[in-house]
RNA sequence: GUGGUUUUAGCUCAGUUGGUUAGAGCGCCUGAUUGUGGUUCAGGAGGUCGUGGGUUCGAGCCCCAUAUUCCACCCCA
């Protein structure tokens, strides 16, 4: 076998012992918080079937897709086909069933809908359901994006209730609050309100275009929304209907009461505005979010107070005050949602948004179940990570692992470790026998890389007196002790 | 898919205008210390300079291709 230089997939990454520890705290406290809102869990495939997954995230979407070459003589089986067939079109797009049946997840929200379908005779609805797995998108790397990268989805299916977009906020509220980050936003729309505008404008077949455009508001200005309006097919007399709505500023109050006085004329669009309300309403029951009616010159807009400063960062406890914002601008690629779309960004970090989603009104009647409304979010684990990394938000000490190292004289010596090592295991306490009998300056080397606490040292003249020599790494103080006397202090 | 950038010891990085034997810090190994780590001191090992071509008397350095890193665009977690 030839020699290969050892590599890893372009936008794919080892985990080490170290960065796991963090990963792990990531995943189990995004995991308690879906918990305790009643959402249970469940893992579906790597790949999925190509069918499954095309069309469901837009022409963009569907080239970032990682297909699966299938097995077997494919390209023979398209030569037949071929010769056979001339109505079949012998290019990229008439090869690729030939090629490729199965592919890798692109997220896991289009895999919930198919899991849904499959199973809808043993699921009991309203069905809330977490899963935290890897998704696959053949992106060009950067910043914040890796080809492969965790997200932590809680969905639920089968309830109309807005009482789910407000629990989702506050899902989002708590877990990043438990992480530790302080200043995030938490973005809010909804895509009725974006069709009830484009509806107004007059050009309702161009609604992707017009959030496409709008979305990026933030980062090209205003003149540069209205360049790229223009080219999606706006016209000068459209986006001057358009400017003051994607320019409203404000409280959320605000911008929901000058956005009803445009939308008068829209259904779709008021009932949009409702939703909003109605969620807002919600929050406000839980205590979580305030109201704010009376016009301020603050230029930021929503109930953004300093955020408290929290000097417990205890698991458990909420760190930042809730930061809501409508945002009109907010489109999200996905073209599957229809009704609420939500958006989180830190503010503390550049960095895309670490967490999206909404409510999807049909997304399992494209796998033949239709009248099922599901809405869901997702968290980017990966790019949480990078943003904890950034503000070391990692708690230290959790990484111990072995909790005491028993030193390896001779054969002698290893043969009377080996009940010791038994016991200390049998005991809970994390124990481990250095393999060989290496210089002693070796093995206390390796206890002290891997941060083991204790070391017990058996020779000749432990196992005549019975009483072990227990060393504490961190002091270096050493004591005799009996087995019994032993496990005890070790705990 | 488009543009830029990176790649030299296990790791992080120097390397001048193209010129003799490619360096440093950390880590590793050996010893000072034959039962004692984390500090100190002395010594040592370790390099196809990402890969493949080319120009040149001569290439880590220049040219071409390709892979990869990071960044921006498109799009997105």
């Amino acid at each position: 076998m030839a020699n290969s230089k050892a590599s890893v997939p372009k936008g794919t990454r080892d985990f080490s012992p170290a960065e796991m520890v963090k990963r792990n705290y990531i995943f189990d406290t995004i995991k308690s918080v879906f918990r305790k809102y009643g959402y249970l869990e469940i893992q579906t495939p790597s790949m999925e079937n190509l069918s499954t997954l095309t069309g469901k995230y837009g022409d963009e979407g569907d080239k970032l897709i990682f297909k699966i070459l299938n097995s077997g003589d494919f390209w023979g089986e398209a030569e037949n086909k071929k010769q056979k067939a001339e109505s079949f079109e012998f290019n990229s797009k008439g090869l690729l069933p030939m090629l490729s049946e199965k592919a890798l997840r692109y997220d896991l929200t289009v895999p919930f809908a198919r899991y849904v379908v499959m199973h809808q005779n043993e699921i009991t609805f309203p069905f809330k359901r977490f899963q935290v797995q890897p998704v696959w998108r053949a992106d060009r790397p950067q910043k914040g994006r890796y080809r492969e990268f965790y997200q932590c989805d809680a969905d639920m299916v089968g309830s109309e209730s807005l009482l789910n977009e407000a629990e989702f906020v506050m899902i989002y509220q708590e877990a990043l609050g438990m992480l530790g980050l302080k200043d995030f936003t938490i973005k809010i729309n909804n895509r009725k309100i974006l069709s009830g505008i484009a509806e107004i404008i007059g050009k309702p077949e161009l609604i992707v275009d017009m959030t496409v455009a709008i979305d990026k508001l933030d980062k090209i200005g205003l003149d540069g929304v209205v360049k790229e309006l223009l080219e999606r097919g706006f016209t000068s007399r459209d986006i001057e209907k358009l400017k003051p709505v994607i320019l409203s500023e404000g409280s959320n109050e605000e911008k929901l009461a000058s956005l009803k006085s445009v939308l008068t004329t829209s259904d779709t669009g008021l009932k949009g505005i409702e939703e909003i309300e109605t969620i807002l309403g919600y929050l406000e029951s839980f205590s979580v979010y305030s109201p704010q009616s009376l016009s301020s010159d603050s230029l930021s807009a929503g109930i953004q107070q300093p955020a408290t400063q929290n000097p417990s960062a205890a698991p458990g406890s909420q760190s930042a005050t809730l930061n809501l914002q409508l945002d009109i601008t907010l489109a999200r690629g996905l073209n599957y949602y229809t009704g609420a779309i939500f958006e989180v960004k830190t503010n503390e970090v550049a960095m895309g948004s670490i967490g999206g989603g909404g409510r999807y009104d049909d997304l399992t009647g494209m796998f033949g179940l239709k009248g099922l409304t599901g809405a869901g979010i997702s968290f980017g684990a990966d790019r949480i990570y990078d943003v904890m990394e950034e503000l070391q938000l990692f708690p230290e000490s959790t990484s111990e692992t072995t909790k005491v190292l028993i030193t390896n004289f001779d054969a002698q010596a290893e043969r009377y470790a080996l009940p010791v090592l038994q016991e200390l295991r049998n005991k809970g306490i994390s124990a481990e026998l250095y393999p060989t009998s290496a210089k002693m300056k070796k093995q206390l080397s390796y206890a002290d890389n891997k941060k083991i606490p204790y070391v017990i040292l058996i020779g000749s003249e432990e196992i005549q007196s019975g009483r072990l020599t227990l060393k504490d790494m961190k002091s270096g103080v050493q004591e005799q002790l009996t087995r019994e006397e032993l496990t005890g202090k070790i705990k």
